[in-house]
DNA sequence: ACTATTGTACCGATCGTTCGGTTCACTATA
DNA sequence: TATAGTGAACCGAACGATCGGTACAATAGT
């Protein structure tokens, strides 16, 4: 993907991620990116789904880079995790920014958009289960630790936005840290 | 509010809550509550947004009634909270169901119905927080501990979605329970 | 000259909303 | 008791606006 569809694609996935999938016009996505909608056509043939499918595989990407990546890299399991959540705290700017992945999750109900977003949400408490594992963890205890700790990241965001504060999203990933962390 | 229309409402709930606000069409709700359009504009003169907003003050209602009313009538601490867990479980469906507060709080992004669902959810970490507090827990913690049991509901019930199963809520419950039980 | 990219104008469908009008139980008056 | 009137509840049809999407000529870059 070259650097200037990253860029619009980047610029759409912003505004999928604040206002969901069905609250996202084309009219918008024309005002944002400045391009026209012939122009978002050539680059999106297969229309607002394409662009909305893109935009997953974007953050597929990114979560790779950015979140998957520290958690084999760290040299203890204190670095993995530290190295995950500080990345995390970044890419949701402290708690401010919400999940697009949570978003068309819940936008899309049944349709290949929810399904490709769950599936990266499985991904992400599968990573996290197996830099535990790594680690000696036990198998079904790393699985359920996994799936705890995206559930208070994605917890910690929507009780961030309620209270229009970091805070809770901060305390939440403390709490992750620790649960992961617990011998 | 009489019987008949809090039906009406309620199936205008499970539409919001599973599609969130821009998810759900007039024609949607007509099909749902087989009153025609016209019909819902003589029992909601404010259009979709009073449908809405009525939703969440029912919502609010059935918080007070079945969720915060066991934080207060327990006996002991852990009565309090195994009764509140016991009844969020039920009301979403052991993790199967969505939550109406979370739907709109990011569908409506920061119109009316957000800062309302918003509140709603502030309202249940505070209210957690002084079941704490009167069991004798230092205020700053018993605040940051209501959060983060909101915080384990609402992201329990997304990684139930994206597992499609009630397991990931079942173990964010348990996790909840021990974290506000923990002296 | 050729290809990639864009703006303009437009399409049918659907959106939330409103209009005109019907039904029917209830009430006041003769 | 008979009748005229009232208002709540409901409906189908249609409104203007906007939706996602398309056709095509013009432009830009090579």
């Amino acid at each position: 993907m070259s650097n200037q569809k990253a860029e619009i694609v980047d610029v759409i996935a912003n505004l999928f991620r604040r206002r969901g999938y069905d609250g996202v016009s084309l009219g918008d996505i024309s005002a944002a990116t400045g391009l026209g909608k012939s122009s978002l056509y050539h680059h999106f043939p297969g229309g607002k789904e394409e662009m909305a499918s893109t935009v997953v595989e974007q953050a597929a990407c990114n979560m790779q880079d950015f979140v998957f990546a520290p958690l084999q890299a760290g040299d203890s399991l204190e670095a993995k995790v530290d190295g995950m959540i500080s990345s995390v705290t970044r890419i949701y700017g402290g708690g401010d920014d919400p999940c697009l992945l949570a978003s068309l999750l819940s936008s899309d109900e049944n349709g290949p958009l929810a399904e490709k977003a769950a599936a990266l949400i499985r991904l992400w408490a599968e990573r996290i289960a197996n830099a535990l594992r790594a680690e000696g963890v036990e198998r079904k205890e790393a699985r359920k630790k996994g799936m705890l700790a995206v559930a208070l990241i994605q917890g910690g965001l929507i009780t961030s936005k309620a209270f229009a504060s970091g805070e809770p999203f901060k305390e939440a990933m403390a709490t992750a840290r620790a649960v992961l962390l617990a011998r």
